[in-house]
DNA sequence: TATTGTTATACTCTATAACTATA
DNA sequence: TATAGTTATAGAGTATAACAATA
């Protein structure tokens, strides 16, 4: 249930009955959502940390599918370039990304996996994407189903 | 999209299409998941600035609904009970909540909205509820389906 | 003059551990 | 001996501002 609470019988004057139930499915949603992202946040902690990688750390991994600068990562983690600096930094020391000039334009570093960096890659698309806790419990119907109607949420403008 | 990119053609082999197609569906979810949960913390951010809150402590205030002991308000938050300390005292002294000794056990404190503070919680629950990113977008049929499809993701068992 | 990446720093959020008062 | 609330503190995560190199 939701934190607005349902009333317990039918609503007395008959009027706010439809609000109420309104806002209580938007209460219900929004509860929900909060439970499985901390639990879905969870999950990434806990099999990232099987490879002896932050959550963060093992997203950027996941990122990294061709030459990206690393403003460009920071966009893609949706957090600010300055942390992106000590993200890559542990992922070189761990022999996973490194480093490279930009042909045209030498003000932009470009990040590449090494090949071990594309392992890890691989190993954790198979173990993040193993049945996480948003999609657990589901068929690949309900999945879809469910993959449409948060696109068209998000579809809809922040500010709306 | 979601991180793991999809092919641009058909799979070669013929084997690991339905694999790849099931990965690629949950790697969708995850990630519009995610971007609904920002947008989703940023609204609660701002709206509940409107009213002078943080939203950790307007969220407290939408979950104060009965005479409630510290701890069991630190469960409904998913937080520890030491944080709750503080936030009560910020609701204290802005003279919307107030403790009150358990009549029984006087190891606990109860927790109670001032009349000040439940009429900021139906103001709160107005204003935080009305059309929250995860929902704007859709209609009444569609919001039940997501709730519903979330419920059973949820009900799934964390360790499963 | 604007932009990339870097660095130093500060701020927020949250948890742990030690303390007290009750049970 | 165990539990409720409090306090101090430390760690992670994230943003801001200033800087050097390049455009």
């Amino acid at each position: 249930m939701g934190v607005v609470q349902a009333a317990a019988g039918p609503d007395p004057d008959g009027r706010s009955g439809d609000a109420a139930a309104r806002q209580q499915v938007v209460s219900d949603i929004v509860d929900v959502f909060a439970e499985l992202n901390g639990r879905l946040r969870q999950h990434y902690v806990e099999r990232s940390a099987e490879f002896g990688l932050s959550a963060t750390d093992a997203a950027a991994v996941q990122r990294l599918r061709e030459p990206t600068p690393m403003r460009a990562l920071a966009a893609r983690l949706g957090c600010d370039p300055s942390n992106v600096t000590s993200i890559v930094d542990r992922l070189h020391r761990r022999g996973l990304a490194r480093r490279t000039p930009d042909p045209v334009d030498r003000r932009i570093t470009r990040l590449v996996l090494t090949t071990e960096g594309e392992r890890m890659q691989a190993a954790l698309d198979a173990r993040l994407l193993d049945a996480p806790p948003v999609v657990a419990g589901l068929d690949l119907d309900q999945q879809r189903t469910l993959r449409e109607l948060l696109r068209t949420a998000a579809a809809s403008p922040p500010g709306a």
